[in-house]
DNA sequence: GTGCATCTAATGTCTAGGCATTAAATGCGC
DNA sequence: GCGCATTTAATGCCTAGACATTAGATGCAC
């Protein structure tokens, strides 16, 4: 679960020292699990059942295609996607074994790596954004029953 | 990532049908994503730090707490947790060994599994409940810079 | 009673992803 | 120039958790 080092040290501050209540915040953080495990289910089902791409995968060419040049460093990427560092490489990674970025040396800083949107990348990233936009749509503000089956039918 | 079957076979519905903005939808999910990352990222380091608890085994800590009888059978936590029935297992084999739960047969139904809190169990659900209210006050609604650094202080 | 479908929890196996380490490149001090 | 701290991305290693399978128990049909 962990991530990189996101985390401030703690220090006390205003716990209102509920009892046995399950108090508003609890309520908040429960609804919020559950709809991120939703969402997270169903997109990594419905993205990798039509196209073939995990969640992290379709995130990272998505944020790529954004991009007027198609193509940022491995740090840019890092910051507007939660993995760590490692992880990215990793995904990163799949999608040049899978044909849809390409990695390039930076000619002005050769420590940097430039990832590319491939042609087929992009074609895959367009054919999969209506999936994931349906998907949003669908669940993103759904009841919400924790057994999620089947609103969209 | 995928979770068991929860989601529904896709069925085709209002898709805006954007073309390259970003939509509301979009931006929802990613605060969603980048919350729950902001969270689960803090809640998971200080249980440990401060109580040796990852954050599933918390969980199931504090459904057990909750409930009159300090014990519920294993498909029960199931229900109201966002495991799949492999990994509600082993956190329940990892609370076992810590001696934070015990394993009994159901006599009722000895196919089920009854999981009770021991007293430590209890002591340490207690001692950890304000680290885990501490950190949902602090960060559930905190601005969210994605380099979530130090809001607390 | 004997099958047989169903339900329960545990386990084998695999992948994603986190932390720590590494190697290469940079750039600053000297 | 020569070191040395810093930054970059990749990799080794390990854990959590998902899916599939398994073993045991149940209960119904007959």
């Amino acid at each position: 679960m962990r991530l990189h080092d996101n985390v401030a040290p703690m220090t006390d501050l205003k716990v209102s020292a509920e009892t046995g209540e399950i108090s508003a915040d609890v309520r908040e953080w429960r609804q919020l699990l559950a709809r991120h495990a939703d969402l997270t289910c169903a997109l990594d089902r419905e993205l990798q059942a039509g196209h073939q791409l995990g969640m992290s995968e379709y995130e990272v060419l998505e944020r790529l295609a954004e991009l007027p040049e198609q193509s940022a460093k491995v740090q840019t990427i890092a910051k507007s996607v939660h993995l760590s560092q490692s992880a990215l490489s990793r995904v990163i990674g799949r999608l040049e074994t899978a044909g849809l970025v390409e990695r390039h040396m930076c000619p002005e800083d050769r420590r940097a790596i430039n990832v590319r949107l491939t042609d087929e990348g992009l074609v895959r990233q367009t054919e999969a954004q209506p999936t994931q936009r349906r998907v949003l749509a669908n669940r993103l503000h759904s009841p919400l029953t924790k057994t999620c089956d089947a609103p969209s039918t």
